[in-house]
Order: structure tokens, then C-alpha cells, then sequence
DNA sequence: CGGATTTGACCCGG
DNA sequence: CCGGGTCAAATCCG
């Protein structure tokens, strides 16, 4: 397969380190691309054995450039934020009630202006606790609520926003973006940490010896989300559709990290995966 | 019927 | 003006 670029417009290198940390992503990107359709083609191996080890390589390839581009991505959003740790204070002012009007489904139309201004700033500390890159974005035991939903400039799939479902009742700032990096197999998601839970809803099961008490298990059901938006790299095509005779015939990865109860689903002909977190609790 | 989700408008900083 | 984050009315789904 010719694996050019062919984008005639510049020819000359990138020169500084941020064209060129972009230039690199646009590569991984389109090397995770790449190693998508490798894997699909690699998993029309009729012996089984010789595809499954195909398979578990592109895996591998696939996770190796979800790492990279994880490492590249975060390492452009804060440049030189050394320590997450910190717990910022943001004082959560103003959480004033504004009128807004709104108007849903393309019937209705004129929307009234919203009230202005509102998010407080108070430079200085980001509150990032900790970001992660993990299959199960919605097992970590906390009770979120999504409010929103973005599609990122040049990132295949949008960004998830949730709160902490507590967050109304108990002022909890704690906030979530959730963020498919990759629709390899086990698809990875980008979960960013913001603000420490301030509500007492940690449940966390001591590791004792024998796990008496299942952990919540967290319901998910449902698939509906637009496709994924394909809006980055010039050189590539919407190039779409996977094959629709392959998957749902693994369900066993080894995550010991971040408490496994069940995958998101996978919708069938698309390489969207959609989750939600568990209601009550 | 009520809580969670959806989804386009709004807000704001760069 | 653009892009990322948030709001909230409408809608969905138990």
C-alpha cells in the first residue's frame, strides 16, 4: 500500500517544536489509522492461530501509538505544568441562575440572549488532578453526570464533559472529560481528572482479601452518538466503515488496573463506543 | 413521572 | 473570529 502524504502544498520541514510535535501527531494519527485497517484486513486470516497473533501485533501497534500521541497531546496542553497534584482552591463563584431560554428541535427558532457573563476567573492554580489513558473510562466508582459534549479540533472523536453527580447538592467541583484516543480493539479513552470530590461518595473497597461486596456495577446500555467526526489530517480521506463481520468474539483483556467490571460497548458497525455511567448512587 | 442525556446556543480566552 | 467549555430546554428512558 503507498503510504504517501502527497500533500503537495510546502515542502519544506517544519522548523519549531511546536510544528513539529503537531506534524508528529498528524503521523500517529494516521499510523493508528492505518493500523486500524491492518487489523481489519489481518483479521480475514482464515487459520486462527495465525490471526490471532496478527491481531494481537496490530493490537500492540495500536496501543503503542495511543501512548504516544497521549504523551505528545498532554505534553502540548500544559507545557510545563510539573506537578498535578496540587489541589487547587478555586472558589466556585458565581453559580448564578441566568435566564436562559433555549429553544430544541428545529421547530422553534430565536433564541433570547443569555444573561452575561458568568464563569468567575481566578487566574493562577489549574485544578488538573490527573489524567489518564484507560479502557474503562466510567469504573471509577464515582457518580457522574454528563453536561456536555465537543468535537475537538483535529481529534477524531469528541470530548465527553461530566460533573459530579453531587456536584448541586454538595457544591462537589469535580469534573471529568472523557475522550476516545483510538478505535483500536480495546478502545483507549483520554479520562482528565479536574478538582478533588469534596462529597462524601467514595466508596472505595478496601483490598482486602475477599471481595465480599461486589463493587457497584455500573449499568451501560445504549449506543447513540454521531459518528466520529473526522476533521484532521489534510492526507487522509474519510476513509469509513469497518467490516461488520468481525468482533464481539473477544471479551477478556487483562486491565488490572482501574477496576474492571465491563467494557463499554461497541456498536456494531462503527468504531464508536459509547458509556454511561451507572444512575444512583 | 423524574432523573439522566442530548444538543445547540452561549461564554470567554487566546 | 475560532475553539474549547458550559448551560439548560427538550427529550429520552427507566
Amino acid at each position: 500500500m503507498s503510504t504517501r502524504l502527497n500533500s503537495g502544498k510546502k515542502s519544506q520541514p517544519p522548523r519549531s517544536f511546536d510544528d513539529r510535535r503537531d506534524a508528529a501527531i498528524q503521523e500517529l494519527r494516521r499510523g493508528t489509522h492505518l493500523a486500524d485497517l491492518l487489523r481489519k484486513q489481518v483479521e480475514l486470516i482464515p487459520e486462527p492461530s495465525r490471526r490471532d497473533a496478527a491481531v494481537a501485533n496490530v493490537g500492540e501497534i495500536s496501543m503503542a501509538m495511543a501512548s504516544s500521541l497521549n504523551i505528545l497531546q498532554s505534553e502540548m496542553e500544559h507545557p510545563s505544568s510539573p506537578e498535578v497534584g496540587a489541589v487547587a482552591m478555586a472558589a466556585p463563584a458565581a453559580c448564578s441562575s441566568d435566564g436562559g431560554t433555549g429553544e430544541r428541535n428545529g421547530a422553534v427558532a430565536g433564541r433570547a440572549r443569555r444573561v452575561r457573563h458568568r464563569r468567575g476567573r481566578q487566574g493562577a492554580e489549574l485544578p488538573i488532578i490527573k489524567e489518564i489513558l484507560t479502557e474503562a473510562p466510567e469504573n471509577d466508582r464515582f457518580h457522574w453526570r454528563k453536561y456536555g459534549e465537543k468535537t475537538i479540533l483535529n481529534a477524531q472523536y469528541p470530548r465527553l464533559y461530566y460533573k459530579c453527580g453531587y456536584s448541586d447538592d454538595h457544591k462537589c467541583p469535580a469534573k471529568k472529560y472523557v475522550q476516545q484516543q483510538s478505535n483500536s480493539r480495546p478502545p483507549l479513552f483520554m479520562v482528565t481528572l479536574i478538582n478533588e470530590h469534596t462529597c462524601e461518595t467514595l466508596f472505595r473497597d478496601e483490598p482486602s482479601s475477599s471481595s465480599s461486596s461486589a463493587s457497584q456495577v455500573l449499568d451501560f446500555a445504549k449506543a447513540s452518538l454521531s459518528p466520529p467526526v473526522m476533521a484532521a489530517a489534510p492526507g487522509l480521506k474519510k476513509e469509513e466503515e469497518d467490516d461488520r463481520s468481525m468482533s464481539l468474539s473477544m471479551h477478556s483483556y487483562s486491565y488490572d488496573e482501574y477496576l474492571s467490571s465491563s467494557l463499554p460497548t461497541m456498536s456494531p458497525d462503527g468504531d464508536q463506543v459509547n458509556f454511561s455511567p451507572g444512575p444512583g448512587w
